[in-house]
DNA sequence: TGTTTATATAAAAGATCACTTATATAAAGA
DNA sequence: TCTTTATATAAGTGATCTTTTATATAAACA
């Protein structure tokens, strides 16, 4: 599978209100299903549905513990990507910033000020 | 709109990979349509509605110049994102990495240097 | 062993999306 | 003004994806 194939898939994976949800959720620490129906309030079969779709994805991984599956994220980058991703998405849209779902890591706006941002000195 | 559904639109916005293509060609320059349909081999009503959409989630600017429509690329960042979002993609598939469609920032593997990859001193 | 709890799977319906085909607009040049 | 070039739009089709409903598996416990 070559970059711009994986890239659409693994976006097409994320994609998506609930599974976004279900990351964030899951990335704080691991979540066995009900959990997450208990946070979403989704159905459990449609619960099942996106974890499977993350799992497949290599995005969550999976170990049972007695009659629970425990959900764990593989990769706790992937939540930065999105806090970099939301952020970018914000800034075209030009609108104000309050408390984000997801969070750029904190090196980034050392890179990235944003046009509003002072210049300011940072320890590295 | 909520974090979570503007994240999920704009990673629904990129989840294609025609558009991913689009988009690493103008992230270059800008270019007009008809050098996007060269590039591609996509027709043209079908590069146009790409860019529609790509142009509705503020990720591409447009401006006439004569005939031709020139589009660029409103955030360079999103290169960057791309290409983090490409790295873990590649990462928690645990492929070989060649030579990527779209390139993490070079500050990135500074801080995330990844599990095969050896420490180092860097100049910052 | 039978019942309850936790999770997965399968089928089907409804919505969304990518793409094609055909047509419209808009600028440039003859 | 008429034609050509560049781009946009609209309608229709097929594919894909989310969700629901119903059912299956699998562990725990009585």
């Amino acid at each position: 599978m070559d970059d711009a194939k994986r890239l659409q898939f693994c976006l097409k994976t994320l994609a998506d209100v609930n599974r976004l949800r279900i990351i964030k959720f899951i990335g704080e620490h691991e979540r066995s299903v009900s959990q997450v129906v208990g946070e979403t309030g989704l159905s459990q079969p449609l619960v099942s549905h996106h974890l499977r779709i993350l799992k497949n994805a290599n995005l969550l991984e999976a170990k049972r513990q007695g009659p629970f599956i425990r959900y764990q994220l593989k990769e706790k980058r992937l939540l930065h990507a999105l806090g970099i991703l939301l952020n970018i998405a914000k800034t075209v849209n030009a609108e104000d910033i309050h408390e984000p779902m997801f969070h750029c890591p904190p090196f980034w706006k050392i890179h990235f000020p944003g046009k509003r941002g002072k210049k300011q000195i940072v320890q590295i």
